[in-house]
DNA sequence: GCTTGTGAAATCTTTCACAGCA
DNA sequence: TGCTGTGAAAGATTTCACAAGC
């Protein structure tokens, strides 16, 4: 295979999966064999060596993959490697919960922003910011180099929310807003859907072990 | 095809986002075509007619599927025509958010009761529900007949409140702390991500308009 | 005429199995 | 000897294209 090749969507899929593995194995282990990072991401062990040739040779025959470095190249293949500003727009519980979610900063996520529109809210502190109102959007977007937004407000406000990001410059957007939202192409759009996550879940009584998104 | 047969698991992925489309359109419309529906929901309009004949013939040639109909039927077919009781273990923000989530009553899906270690949190309502001590779970979750324990606890938490959920006879849950839990084979266990949300986010800057998972 | 339902083709993904190297 | 890297086989999913039915 080798390092320059595009990666199948179902590969990248996975990467930040055992990027969480390997996360979690880094400082206690040296080195990894497909067989135990497989294990314990849940998957099998050739499909681990396969998702792993796409980045390049990366491992040692006879010993695994070495934790620290193999970290490194994930990161960098898929562009993790600078650091994100992330702006989050709706102030409300889930708004208030990502705000604060410690496992950002160590993943190079670093919430610069939040906005709401209720009075009462503007002013307040969620995790390390200020809640702005959502009037000053566009202007504070622009000034603190936001590149991701995430949408957190009620269905009814997200599509102007959606819009008005577009406007600033914003192309990457979480929405979870239980709604659609529509943006225009060169923006990318992943709508989180935790009614589906309960439907699917209700579905599969049987083990299924799934690792789907990653709070 | 015709009913009888077992779904994919790709194309059960997607009944739910159907669904919510659906809904969406429930009252406004009375049918719906393939092409619509598809379009709506961010897929290719033989993937839904493959999709749906995978529950039976249930569309009309020339006119397309009857609305309130379809979304009985695919309701039936995932086992969501029955309510769900749902416990929410941890009542931080996070909690919060979900206990008072909207969407969940409309889907079925009715939180019966939540949780908190701190002694602080307990005996405040959160959405609907009184919030009780963790050491009295095993007890509270038997008494309100809960089907379903969504985790939204700090990481190190997580294993032991899995390993109590599972001794009360809780056969699904929805894991949101970022740590993986390890539960027995007949238990049904979802572990949603959102750091890996994120980074999927950042890989594909470009538009890919998913529908993942349903806040 | 318009839209479903579905075999068949094309594509993508996973798994196997083993040669190649430390 | 042990474990990676990878062609090739097997399997799953998506897309095509069109006959069938309203």
């Amino acid at each position: 295979m080798a390092a320059g090749r595009r990666i199948p969507e179902a590969t990248v899929s996975r990467l930040p999966l055992y990027l969480r593995v390997l996360g979690e194995a880094n400082g206690h282990i040296d080195t990894i064999s497909s067989e135990t990072l497989a294990h314990r991401a849940g998957v099998n062990a050739a499909q681990v060596r396969k998702d792993l040739s796409y980045l390049g040779s990366y491992g040692t025959r006879g010993v695994g993959y070495d934790v620290p470095y193999l970290i490194r190249q994930i990161n960098r293949r898929l562009g993790l490697d600078g650091d994100r500003r992330v702006a989050i727009v709706g102030a409300g519980n889930l708004g208030q919960a990502l705000a604060s979610y410690g496992g950002f900063p160590a993943r190079g996520f670093h919430v610069v922003a939040a906005f709401d529109a209720d009075p009462a809210k503007v002013g307040q502190t969620v995790g390390t910011t200020r809640v702005e109102p959502v009037a000053a959007m566009a202007e504070v977007l622009r000034e603190r180099g936001a590149d991701i937004a995430v949408i957190t407000t009620p269905a009814p406000a997200a599509q102007a929310v959606a819009d008005t990001l577009v406007e600033a410059g914003i192309r990457s957007i979480l929405n979870f807003a239980p709604t659609t939202v529509v943006v225009p192409d060169h923006v990318a759009l992943r709508q989180v859907d935790l009614g589906i996550e309960l439907q699917i879940l209700s579905f599969y009584q049987q083990t299924i072990v799934t690792s789907v998104a990653g709070l």
